[in-house]
DNA sequence: GGTTACATGTAACTAGTTACATGATTAG
DNA sequence: CTAATCATGTAACTAGTTACATGTAACC
């Protein structure tokens, strides 16, 4: 799940570990936020594979002025270190210093394997992928997003159902907290049900091409 | 999370692990169930550290008490004096029911460990380890259950609290699905929020000796 | 006599965590 | 000069998973 968060970020912008992490966070609450020690190991394991570049080790130091010069939408970040950089350096009057960082963008091979993590059946907490997964949906055709949000609601109605004939056979035999627990599930469950059908109708009618026939 | 469960159901009855494990799927629905790879180690886990003890291998057959008592702690021996002799009570038709089972007994270690965990600061995912906790917490005395109650509460106005902040300063930086996403959960902690309300003053109504002066 | 359910376990893997080690850069 | 922050990484641990290995008992 953490791969498909890293590739989700550098969709949108190349970064560097350290930055990548305070995205995660931010991104991801403050709760469940990611470690370093899972991250880099991460970084390496996605490069190594094919699917992240290492584009640069160090701030390119100045002034060999590229002749494209970056009216970019990306780049905002960057551009803003290497100023802030380059004016701190200016100061001081110092040639330069090589940093040992290390900025990472997505390849090719990176958009396939995001839009496979995107689909890919959830290995481990299904409340939490699907969250992930919504918040990156985006970048996702309409009708491969369209099937995403179908198949989240199908397994929510699954065990909503499963839910509801446990308790038919059990319920007196439960205590009050596990009653009362099951039954905030229940309602919990209903109300994401909802939600995600307020959000399939939305997806037709912005594309209601698909709907319809067959 | 998997220990304390176990130590729950023990409190209650005797079980052995294959009854154990269909208990926890039963319990914490069929959603989430645990493997056989998982709860053997953990039983074995708990029995070492003297939270647990098998209180019979095999059903209790044979009334002919052994005058000596295989001299073994190694239980490997027992197991396969046991298996042989199932086998050969087997082979000749009688009623047997001679079983390869461990059932296993809480100890009062294990009563104070399970305490310990209902109260412990959750390492893994809050949210289930919430559910499992109360669905436990009828074992607690009413003071603590109020207070494992009061800490899940400040927990979750804590998230929300911090969700409603970083909203504010970037709502219009995330697009639909995100903030849709974000909107939802803020919804569903509101909801969890009033539900546990309810739960804390059905409590201080039950014991309201507690509440009141200083 | 073969399939299904009961019963216990091990090995290899997954996906993270915390704690530690290391060093450069910035700010007071 | 020193502390904080930036930056990358490794090692050991956690808490589970799936797949495998093994065998018994019940049923038809």
């Amino acid at each position: 799940m953490l791969e498909l968060a890293v590739l989700g970020l550098l969709k949108e912008q190349e970064l560097h570990g350290y930055e990548l992490k305070k995205r995660l966070t931010e991104a991801l609450g403050p709760f469940s936020s990611v470690s370093f020690g899972s991250l880099y190991p991460a970084l390496n394991r996605l490069e190594a594979a094919g699917a992240l570049r290492a584009v640069a080790v160090a701030a390119e130091v100045e002034p060999p002025r590229p002749t494209v010069p970056m009216t970019g939408s990306i780049a905002g970040e960057a551009a803003a270190f290497r100023a802030r950089r380059a004016a701190a350096a200016s100061r001081r009057g110092e040639p330069r210093s090589a940093r040992t960082r290390k900025v990472y963008a997505i390849t090719d091979r990176g958009q396939r394997l995001f839009e496979e993590l995107l689909e890919a059946e959830t290995v481990g907490d299904d409340d939490k992928a699907f969250n992930l997964k919504l918040a990156f949906c985006r970048f996702l055709p309409p009708d491969r997003r369209l099937r995403l949000l179908e198949r989240r609601r199908a397994q929510l109605e699954d065990r909503l159902a499963r839910t509801r004939t446990s308790m038919r056979s059990r319920r007196d035999r439960m205590d009050t907290y596990t009653q009362s627990l099951i039954d905030h599930g229940a309602e919990a469950a209903e109300r994401d049900i909802s939600w995600l059908d307020r959000l399939i109708a939305t997806e037709r009618q912005a594309k209601p091409d698909m709907g319809g026939q067959k």
